[in-house]
DNA sequence: CTCTATTTTAGAATGGTTATAAAGTAGTTA
DNA sequence: TAACTACTTTATAACCATTCTAAAATAGAG
């Protein structure tokens, strides 16, 4: 029960009222042992097994955003289509599985960046993100 | 009318059958001076305006992706909704202007990684893409 | 216990993309 | 050139992730 003092002060803190279903996503998300990717929809899934009581999708949605908001979780880069999240709020990289549609984290110290080009004028740099792409070594094709 | 003959030869060796609304996109994208990025939505504003005959959404969609398998285009790995597509099919990385939502190319030899971790088991490294992020200076958010 | 602002929710709306199936076209053969 | 067939284009419907809406529920303050 001490993670669930810890949630409730971090979302006490973050402006966001400790409810249930606020609660119990904090549970699946930061409870677990690792870091983990996944879909808004994947998570509803995990949810929904997990408790009697579901939680609507829109609020699943709002939650997911104000956590991403509130620095508890990143939004990854990836193609059209699906959005993953990250538990893993650490500067990192990602392998991505084509064949298999999945994440894997590379921690930014396994891997090295030089030589960036200057920064345009008036911008600065928000983020550096290498994503590798994977794929089974026997398909032919890309 | 050399390009026109370049696209004509190079859609029949993919098997494409040059059509009027095929050619008229290789015009639009391959004959401009610098490569550059786009989306389906532009790319039709684009045609729509230099020609009078306008080309079906289903056939920009169908002839970009054609393109893209046929190794014309890139398609960039980039946050939800909009799909880019990049007509620098060289390997090469890009700086993302959040606050313009532009894309801006970084050659590959501009960039340099190293230390990658070995890849998984079974898999082989299909691309190695760099997102570099940027927003004005002034901005104080995320 | 009451009150108010916040939150949740179901369902509708949105927007990019893909699927469908009918009409049109290109290229082949004769 | 005419006929044929496979490939293309097209309008429109369908799809699906995400966002919006506004009504009901809830949390926290007093």
């Amino acid at each position: 029960m001490d993670q669930l003092k810890f949630h409730t002060k971090r979302l006490r803190a973050s402006g966001l009222r400790p409810t249930k279903q606020r609660l119990a996503i904090c549970k699946v998300l930061f409870d677990a042992k690792h870091t983990f990717h996944f879909t808004i929809e994947k998570l509803k899934k995990i949810i929904d097994k997990g408790n009697k009581k579901k939680i609507s999708l829109a609020t699943l949605y709002n939650t997911v955003h104000a956590f991403k908001e509130k620095g508890y979780l990143k939004e990854i880069s990836l193609k059209r289509n699906k959005t993953y999240f990250d538990t893993n709020i650490k500067h990192h990289h990602h392998f991505y599985d084509e064949d298999m549609s999945q994440l894997f984290d590379i921690e930014d110290k396994n891997i090295s960046i030089g030589n960036l080009p200057k920064t345009p004028n008036g911008k600065k740099i928000k983020s550096v993100e290498v994503l590798v792409k994977i794929a089974n070594i026997k398909k032919s094709s890309n």
